[in-house]
DNA sequence: CGCCATCATTTACGCGTGTAAACATCATTC
DNA sequence: GAATGATGTTTACACGCGTAAATGATGGCG
């Protein structure tokens, strides 16, 4: 099963260190999202059930560590969304928000040095 | 309220050509989506309720048009997904993309020339 | 040892979703 | 004009999600 947006932000948190308890997640994303201990304990136990994150007992709480990796999710999401609004294709993507004037100086940079790699390694 | 993905199926199939009718939504979406009569109703009552779609009565019939543009759908859409996983930036999507193999030669090509329209619009 | 503070686990609840059956409406046919 | 068939509308239901309160377990303190 897919892991919901809520979750993705506790795994956020897991994914810039770990392993965390479960206190220093809510402290960490608390203030931001304001939510309360009981909700990022749910969360966190949904995480669980999913298999993304494992936890291990460390004295009185436990420490919690992704199991699944911010590259894997990323691929998931990214790869759904290309699939169902640009056929699955890069490059139409990129015109969108070419269009929408979405892409700064410093992406059209990158996105050049991207390419002239590209040419590099496949000449 | 935004609208689901069963949802945007539909609407899919609105975009494509439209006014349609529930009939002709069923018939291009059913074999693929295995859905039945009631489902595509149901669905297009939401979308009614969410104001995505219009309905204007045609004999015994409803025809169904978009309200909601495809533009707008995918704009919130890829904004989404790019805050959320990117940082709102392009260049690091394309980017992943490209570790990820996933840009083809097709793909390529056409970043190109859009880099090199870029440029020329802007000398 | 018994109680309090800490954690974690369970249970709860309202809401949207996916899916569809039940019901209502209305035009067409006998 | 009543029965039939085509459409649309309402209602239903299980499930995941966001959020949190209630409950349970456990280790430390008096």
């Amino acid at each position: 099963m897919a892991i919901s947006e809520a979750e993705a932000v506790v795994m956020d948190v897991l994914w810039r260190e770990a392993p965390r308890s479960a206190e220093e997640i809510l402290a960490e994303v608390g203030p931001a999202q304001n939510w309360q201990e009981g909700t990022v304990k749910s969360l966190l136990n949904r995480l669980l059930r999913k298999k993304a994150v494992h936890a291990e007992r460390e004295g009185r709480r436990y420490l919690y560590t992704p199991l699944l990796k911010r590259e894997q999710y990323v691929q998931q999401e990214s790869k759904g969304l290309l699939d169902r609004l640009f056929g699955g294709r890069v490059a139409p993507l990129v015109a969108h928000f070419s269009e929408q004037r979405k892409l700064s100086k410093k992406d059209i940079a990158e996105l050049r040095k991207l390419l002239k790699e590209l040419d590099d390694e496949q000449p």
